[in-house]
DNA sequence: GTCTTGGTTATCATAAATGATAAAATAAGT
DNA sequence: ACTTATTTTATCATTTATGATAACCAAGAC
């Protein structure tokens, strides 16, 4: 697992973080974000390295910040 | 102009901002970055949509955070 | 049981990020 | 003027993010 791997994962459980808080289901997250749901799904398990305009179409579409959504320290 | 060109390009000038706060070379940061001199030449000027991953090193060599470098509503 | 809802996984095509190299432009100094 | 350093631009190859589709899995509801 190398440093890129381990910010995927980590970028990957934050989104599904923030999603789950709202209580959206990734399906419909997905759909507003106008990603596939199957891509979304392959993002929160940490298997992509997103662009910073797909980060920014989930931060939109959960009403946060970009800042919000890459702050990946202190979430435990 | 549509959504993704116009964040490119504030990404663009907000690494470029914080890059040249510090005094350090185009061409140094991104030798420090492991990116193409040319590459990063174009990720400034608004031409490109950077992966997290790009984003992420060039904040580690800025010494910053991730959150630092999307904060890209305040810059005027 | 079936049906739905939410999520996962696999695969292929396409678009685009990045690597890599070279040349040209620009600025600053002497 | 002539360097020298810095940045920009163009181009091509390679890697990969994403689009797109399909099939599958799990948990509940009924």
């Amino acid at each position: 697992m190398d440093d890129k791997d381990q910010l995927q994962v980590a970028i990957g459980k934050r989104v599904k973080m923030l999603r789950e808080e709202q209580g959206i289901a990734q399906q419909d997250l997905a759909a507003k974000c106008n990603i596939e749901k199957s891509n979304f799904s392959r993002l929160e398990a940490g298997g992509t390295n997103p662009t910073l305009y797909t980060l920014k179409r989930i931060a939109d579409n959960l009403g946060i910040t970009l800042c919000d959504i890459v702050n990946l320290e202190d979430e435990k």
